[in-house]
DNA sequence: TTGAAAGCGCTAACAT
DNA sequence: ATGTTAGCGCTTTCAA
């Protein structure tokens, strides 16, 4: 590897002058850029970034916890988050927390000695205090928390879309499946959904599932106990399948006696019969954003919408009228 | 944020004292180690990476370059790379190619500027050239190349399991819904596929087909053409559920008529109607080996099976007999 | 317009 | 067992 030196020496110049070049600073005289740029060339140089940070203190990398990857709403938005920092130039370092608070700490150490620039937050731990002794600009994407800027999918809308939908097309007996009850993207969803119910004096019953692996009992037992149910709302793709594939079982008809709505417009959506009606989330949008939202905190611009909210989409299939 | 004269002026001692202690090297007495120790604590003090880096030339941190994230297959090997990478002290920079060769290329100069101890590549694409260039540690992902370590899957192996569990189960009438058969992959589990074929004196047929988004279309023509076709192999999970929505419209009972195997082990696999008999592939293993390869080329131990091949296991469920 | 030199925070060879 | 110091590769101030 070549360093700085040996392009100065072979341009015949100092090491500043090399140094201005490639950071495009200062004076330096046409013919002499071009003796620099030729060595560079030549010697097929690369800047080394430790040593430069190290004088600089900044970065260019920014560091993203996520409770998990092998989930489609974090890969997504990380996909987002990626083409993002490419485009403004900054490296992504990623933490798979596995909802592991420790193991989150751990990362965070290593983020400090890496001097990250920024940090964007996904998890759901409570260390909030320790991100903020790192002083760095956050951004934290799908939780609102209160000081720090957010990205959040609009879930309270979601809801609301869908008891829209269902009320819509006329569903009475309306159910919820919906997600783990303690996470605040489920009581939004579920806000959401009651509040058109009441403004069209209806109301709902709901079950808490798990968002991948749902306890298909529960389902079964709600779907035999009540049999006039005709519109369900579920908080996955995954749990609408499978009350799709209940239904199928008890010979209801889909979307003649029962409608059915997913959420997350997954692959899933269009291979289960009959496809899904389902609200889409904007993911890679969502992760853009944050990206986006990081860069002006980091390079002190102004955030105009320090919590930004990302409209969702319903996509409607042949699960609902 | 402190450093180490701060340590050092707040424990009495010299900057060399507090880096023997940091990095448990050479001797220190015992009582100055505790006072270093406290200082360290009392300063929250956490080495500066960048400096560390800058003189020794180890970074402790890998490079994975994949040509997607959103993909079951790359985003649960990035989660086996990521927990050994964890384990071992080694930090993940990830480079989301998008199948874009300039893309790559990019990424590669900021590997290099980050001075990246090793690298790992599931790209398919052709600048191997670069890689080398490089002169760092090397291993592939999922595609053997000449001269470099790589951990692949066993798509051979993957191909015949599926084609004995056809014919044993009595399928005599055969086709193979694969992927692109570019790829290697694919090759390969056609490679095994006929090999279990060709020592029972059988032939199948083949369709090509796009992994995540099938052409259904030929799936429906095929079938319409060859009603006598009673065993089907799918490159995923995927094409298996269209085939299975397919067959239902059809009127074809699975795995009575028609018996389906899949490829991948999905969510899905267990999602459709009837659960999917399926070849699965051990991704987070295959990240987690790929890692630990890296690792002996990295820290110049002996790496002893430089051609890992990881076994598939087949997943029994309701399209089979 | 260019160069000399200090210094970013750390490690390790050498001296004590 | 501990301290002094050069130097990793770069940026930037100051002087020329």
């Amino acid at each position: 590897m070549s360093n700085i030196k040996d392009v100065a020496k072979l341009a015949n110049v100092s090491v500043a002058t090399v140094s201005r070049v490639i950071n495009n600073k200062g004076y330096v005289n046409k013919e002499t850029r071009i003796l620099v740029e030729e060595a560079i060339i030549k010697l097929n140089y690369i800047p080394n970034e430790f040593a430069r940070t190290l004088y600089k203190k900044v970065s260019k990398t920014i560091g993203v916890i996520f409770p998990h990857l092998s989930n489609s709403f974090y890969y997504n938005v990380l996909e987002g988050i990626e083409e993002e920092a490419f485009n403004k130039g900054y490296k992504v370092m990623i933490c798979n927390s596995r909802e592991d608070a420790s193991r989150e700490e751990e990362y965070l150490k290593q983020f400090v000695k890496y001097n990250i620039d920024g940090l964007l937050i996904g998890s759901n731990s409570n260390i909030q205090s320790k991100y903020k002794e790192l002083n760095i600009p956050l951004v934290s994407i799908d939780r609102k928390i209160d000081g720090i800027p957010s990205v959040t999918s609009d879930n309270v809308g979601g809801g609301y879309r869908a008891a829209k939908k269902l009320v819509e097309s006329g569903c009475q007996n309306i159910v919820h499946f919906r997600g783990p009850s303690i996470l605040l993207t489920v009581k939004d969803r579920s806000l959401g959904f009651d509040l058109y119910l009441k403004e069209n004096n209806l109301t709902c019953t709901r079950v808490d599932l798990a968002f991948i692996d749902p306890e298909v009992q529960l389902i079964t037992n709600y779907l035999n106990d009540h049999p006039k149910t005709d519109g369900i709302f579920c908080d996955s793709d995954i749990i609408a399948s499978l009350v799709l594939s209940e239904l199928y079982h008890l010979g209801k008809r889909v979307p003649k006696d029962v409608q059915v709505i997913g959420y997350d417009n997954t692959l899933l959506s269009h291979l289960v019969t009959p496809k899904l009606t389902t609200i889409s989330q904007r993911m890679f949008e969502i992760g853009k954003e944050a990206m986006l939202s990081l860069k002006c905190l980091m390079e002190k611009e102004e955030l105009i919408d320090v919590h930004k909210l990302i409209p969702v989409d319903l996509i409607e299939r042949e699960s609902t009228k």
